[in-house]
DNA sequence: ATAATTTGGTTTATTTCATAAACTTATTTA
DNA sequence: TAAATAAGTTTATGAAATAAACCAAATTAT
Protein backbone atom coordinates (compact mmCIF):
# COMPACT_ATOMS: atom_id res chain seq x y z
CA UNK A 1 0.00 0.00 0.00
CA UNK A 2 2.89 2.17 0.88
CA UNK A 3 6.11 2.34 -0.70
CA UNK A 4 9.14 2.83 1.62
CA UNK A 5 10.49 6.37 1.21
CA UNK A 6 14.20 6.51 1.18
CA UNK A 7 14.90 8.02 3.65
CA UNK A 8 17.92 9.67 1.95
CA UNK A 9 15.82 12.10 0.20
CA UNK A 10 13.02 12.37 2.14
CA UNK A 11 14.63 15.14 4.50
CA UNK A 12 13.72 18.62 3.42
CA UNK A 13 17.19 20.12 2.94
CA UNK A 14 18.79 17.20 1.09
CA UNK A 15 15.15 16.49 -1.48
CA UNK A 16 15.73 20.08 -2.35
CA UNK A 17 19.56 19.87 -2.74
CA UNK A 18 18.91 17.13 -5.37
CA UNK A 19 15.67 18.87 -6.88
CA UNK A 20 18.10 21.53 -8.23
CA UNK A 21 20.73 19.20 -9.27
CA UNK A 22 18.28 17.61 -11.20
CA UNK A 23 17.27 20.04 -13.45
CA UNK A 24 21.22 21.33 -13.53
CA UNK A 25 24.16 20.18 -15.21
CA UNK A 26 26.07 21.30 -11.99
CA UNK A 27 25.65 23.65 -9.49
CA UNK A 28 28.30 25.61 -6.88
CA UNK A 29 28.38 25.49 -3.14
CA UNK A 30 27.13 28.86 -2.63
CA UNK A 31 24.18 29.14 -5.25
CA UNK A 32 22.93 25.82 -3.72
CA UNK A 33 23.13 27.20 -0.20
CA UNK A 34 21.31 30.53 -1.70
CA UNK A 35 18.56 28.52 -3.61
CA UNK A 36 17.81 26.65 -0.76
CA UNK A 37 18.39 29.48 2.16
CA UNK A 38 19.98 26.53 4.13
CA UNK A 39 22.99 27.68 6.45
CA UNK A 40 26.52 26.59 5.15
CA UNK A 41 27.15 23.72 7.97
CA UNK A 42 24.04 22.22 7.27
CA UNK A 43 24.35 22.21 3.74
CA UNK A 44 27.83 20.73 3.94
CA UNK A 45 26.78 17.73 6.18
CA UNK A 46 24.18 16.94 4.25
CA UNK A 47 26.15 17.43 0.93
CA UNK A 48 28.46 14.86 2.50
CA UNK A 49 25.23 12.36 3.29
CA UNK A 50 24.34 12.49 -0.54
CA UNK A 51 28.10 11.94 -1.93
CA UNK A 52 29.23 9.36 0.38
CA UNK A 53 25.54 7.84 -0.56
CA UNK A 54 26.80 8.33 -4.46
CA UNK A 55 23.67 10.23 -5.02
CA UNK A 56 25.77 13.77 -6.15
CA UNK A 57 29.36 13.62 -7.06
CA UNK A 58 31.47 16.58 -5.53
CA UNK A 59 34.68 18.63 -7.85
CA UNK A 60 36.43 21.00 -5.86
CA UNK A 61 38.05 23.02 -8.04
CA UNK A 62 39.11 26.59 -8.12
CA UNK A 63 37.71 29.64 -9.69
CA UNK A 64 40.59 32.29 -9.87
CA UNK A 65 42.05 31.73 -6.65
CA UNK A 66 39.29 30.90 -4.62
CA UNK A 67 38.11 27.19 -3.67
CA UNK A 68 35.04 26.45 -5.49
CA UNK A 69 32.69 23.11 -4.58
CA UNK A 70 30.40 22.31 -7.78
CA UNK A 71 27.84 19.69 -7.29
CA UNK A 72 26.63 17.23 -9.73
CA UNK A 73 24.34 14.68 -9.86
CA UNK A 74 24.82 11.43 -10.38
CA UNK A 75 23.11 8.54 -12.55
CA UNK A 76 22.18 6.80 -9.48
CA UNK A 77 21.13 9.84 -7.62
CA UNK A 78 19.15 10.44 -10.43
CA UNK A 79 17.49 7.24 -10.21
CA UNK A 80 16.90 7.39 -6.49
CA UNK A 81 14.82 11.01 -7.10
CA UNK A 82 12.55 9.22 -9.39
CA UNK A 83 11.95 6.23 -7.60
CA UNK A 84 11.46 8.54 -4.77
CA UNK A 85 8.89 10.33 -6.83
CA UNK A 86 6.95 7.45 -7.44
CA UNK A 87 6.87 5.99 -3.84
CA UNK A 88 5.60 8.94 -2.66
CA UNK A 89 2.65 9.29 -4.97
CA UNK A 90 1.34 6.38 -2.51
CA UNK A 91 0.91 8.74 -0.02
CA UNK A 92 -0.52 11.69 -2.19
CA UNK A 93 -3.14 10.09 -4.39
CA UNK A 94 -6.15 9.77 -3.14
CA UNK A 95 -6.77 5.97 -2.47
CA UNK A 96 -10.34 4.63 -3.29
CA UNK A 97 -11.54 2.30 -0.92
CA UNK B 1 11.72 28.98 -4.98
CA UNK B 2 11.65 25.94 -2.45
CA UNK B 3 8.39 26.30 0.21
CA UNK B 4 8.83 24.84 3.32
CA UNK B 5 7.57 21.56 4.10
CA UNK B 6 5.19 20.91 7.27
CA UNK B 7 7.58 18.50 9.81
CA UNK B 8 4.62 17.41 11.01
CA UNK B 9 3.96 15.89 7.77
CA UNK B 10 7.11 15.83 6.51
CA UNK B 11 7.34 12.26 8.08
CA UNK B 12 6.61 8.69 7.14
CA UNK B 13 4.08 7.78 9.10
CA UNK B 14 1.93 10.39 9.76
CA UNK B 15 1.87 11.21 5.91
CA UNK B 16 0.75 7.52 5.89
CA UNK B 17 -1.94 8.13 8.22
CA UNK B 18 -2.69 11.23 7.15
CA UNK B 19 -3.50 9.64 3.73
CA UNK B 20 -4.94 6.93 4.94
CA UNK B 21 -7.61 9.31 7.13
CA UNK B 22 -8.01 11.90 4.02
CA UNK B 23 -9.72 9.51 2.10
CA UNK B 24 -11.79 7.55 5.08
CA UNK B 25 -14.55 8.73 6.94
CA UNK B 26 -12.34 6.82 10.26
CA UNK B 27 -10.11 4.69 10.80
CA UNK B 28 -9.56 2.24 13.73
CA UNK B 29 -6.01 2.13 15.24
CA UNK B 30 -5.36 -1.88 14.46
CA UNK B 31 -6.19 -0.84 11.37
CA UNK B 32 -4.06 1.86 10.49
CA UNK B 33 -1.77 -0.07 12.51
CA UNK B 34 -2.04 -2.87 9.29
CA UNK B 35 -1.91 -0.59 7.06
CA UNK B 36 1.38 1.07 7.44
CA UNK B 37 2.71 -1.35 9.14
CA UNK B 38 4.03 0.91 11.30
CA UNK B 39 4.38 -0.75 15.63
CA UNK B 40 1.54 0.04 17.92
CA UNK B 41 4.39 2.22 19.92
CA UNK B 42 5.47 4.30 16.92
CA UNK B 43 1.65 5.11 15.69
CA UNK B 44 0.23 5.70 19.30
CA UNK B 45 3.05 8.30 19.58
CA UNK B 46 2.56 9.52 16.28
CA UNK B 47 -1.28 9.49 16.15
CA UNK B 48 -0.83 11.65 19.66
CA UNK B 49 1.22 14.31 17.58
CA UNK B 50 -1.11 14.46 14.78
CA UNK B 51 -3.95 14.87 17.57
CA UNK B 52 -2.32 17.77 19.53
CA UNK B 53 -1.70 19.47 16.14
CA UNK B 54 -5.48 19.40 16.15
CA UNK B 55 -4.65 17.48 12.22
CA UNK B 56 -7.17 14.50 13.50
CA UNK B 57 -9.31 13.72 16.31
CA UNK B 58 -9.62 10.63 18.64
CA UNK B 59 -12.59 9.03 19.81
CA UNK B 60 -12.01 6.13 22.53
CA UNK B 61 -15.06 4.07 22.25
CA UNK B 62 -15.66 0.54 22.47
CA UNK B 63 -16.28 -2.28 20.13
CA UNK B 64 -18.10 -5.11 22.46
CA UNK B 65 -16.27 -5.00 25.55
CA UNK B 66 -13.14 -4.52 23.84
CA UNK B 67 -11.60 -0.96 23.59
CA UNK B 68 -11.38 0.64 20.25
CA UNK B 69 -9.40 4.20 19.21
CA UNK B 70 -10.96 5.56 16.29
CA UNK B 71 -9.09 8.38 14.70
CA UNK B 72 -10.85 10.67 11.79
CA UNK B 73 -8.89 13.67 9.97
CA UNK B 74 -10.68 17.31 11.17
CA UNK B 75 -10.84 20.28 8.63
CA UNK B 76 -7.85 21.72 9.72
CA UNK B 77 -5.76 18.55 9.10
CA UNK B 78 -7.52 18.59 5.51
CA UNK B 79 -6.18 21.81 5.06
CA UNK B 80 -2.55 21.11 5.88
CA UNK B 81 -1.98 17.94 4.34
CA UNK B 82 -3.40 20.11 0.99
CA UNK B 83 -0.66 22.65 1.57
CA UNK B 84 1.98 19.88 2.03
CA UNK B 85 1.37 18.43 -1.17
CA UNK B 86 1.12 21.88 -2.92
CA UNK B 87 4.26 23.20 -0.91
CA UNK B 88 6.11 18.95 -2.42
CA UNK B 89 5.37 20.33 -5.80
CA UNK B 90 8.76 23.04 -5.35
CA UNK B 91 10.30 20.22 -4.71
CA UNK B 92 9.56 17.87 -7.06
CA UNK B 93 8.66 19.45 -10.14
CA UNK B 94 11.60 19.70 -12.80
CA UNK B 95 12.63 23.63 -12.52
CA UNK B 96 13.77 24.85 -15.82
CA UNK B 97 16.47 27.55 -15.43
C1' DA C 1 -11.07 -22.58 37.35
C1' DT C 2 -6.95 -20.77 36.18
C1' DA C 3 -2.95 -20.29 33.36
C1' DA C 4 -1.42 -18.75 28.96
C1' DT C 5 -2.18 -15.95 25.01
C1' DT C 6 -4.03 -12.27 22.44
C1' DT C 7 -5.76 -7.62 21.85
C1' DG C 8 -5.23 -2.86 22.16
C1' DG C 9 -2.82 0.06 23.27
C1' DT C 10 0.74 3.57 26.39
C1' DT C 11 5.15 4.85 28.35
C1' DT C 12 9.94 4.95 28.39
C1' DA C 13 14.45 4.53 26.31
C1' DT C 14 17.58 4.69 22.53
C1' DT C 15 19.48 6.04 18.47
C1' DT C 16 19.55 8.84 14.58
C1' DC C 17 19.17 13.12 12.41
C1' DA C 18 18.64 18.02 11.28
C1' DT C 19 20.31 22.15 12.40
C1' DA C 20 23.05 25.69 14.40
C1' DA C 21 27.17 27.41 16.37
C1' DA C 22 31.90 27.71 16.36
C1' DC C 23 35.98 27.37 13.93
C1' DT C 24 39.51 27.40 9.93
C1' DT C 25 41.96 29.13 6.06
C1' DA C 26 42.60 32.06 2.45
C1' DT C 27 41.42 36.39 0.07
C1' DT C 28 39.87 40.96 -0.48
C1' DT C 29 39.06 45.56 0.88
C1' DA C 30 39.59 49.64 3.90
C1' DT D 1 48.30 45.82 7.87
C1' DA D 2 44.04 45.27 10.10
C1' DA D 3 39.40 44.17 9.41
C1' DA D 4 36.02 41.98 6.84
C1' DT D 5 34.39 38.57 3.57
C1' DA D 6 34.25 34.05 1.25
C1' DA D 7 33.94 29.25 1.33
C1' DG D 8 33.54 25.86 3.65
C1' DT D 9 34.31 22.02 7.69
C1' DT D 10 33.87 20.28 12.32
C1' DT D 11 31.65 19.92 16.57
C1' DA D 12 27.71 20.31 19.68
C1' DT D 13 22.89 20.24 20.71
C1' DG D 14 18.10 19.49 20.61
C1' DA D 15 14.39 17.21 18.51
C1' DA D 16 12.36 13.44 16.49
C1' DA D 17 11.61 8.62 14.81
C1' DT D 18 11.49 4.22 16.24
C1' DA D 19 11.69 0.25 19.09
C1' DA D 20 11.45 -2.05 23.36
C1' DA D 21 9.25 -2.75 27.49
C1' DC D 22 5.27 -2.56 29.86
C1' DC D 23 0.12 -2.72 31.30
C1' DA D 24 -4.78 -4.04 31.60
C1' DA D 25 -8.54 -6.48 30.02
C1' DA D 26 -10.49 -10.16 27.40
C1' DT D 27 -10.28 -14.58 25.28
C1' DT D 28 -8.75 -19.26 24.70
C1' DA D 29 -6.64 -23.53 26.22
C1' DT D 30 -5.74 -26.97 29.93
Amino acid sequence: MFKPLDPLLHSELRLAVMSLLISADEAEFPYIKEQTGATAGNLSVQIDKLSTADYIEIEKTFKGKRPCTLCRITEKGRQAFEDYVEALKSYLEVNPR
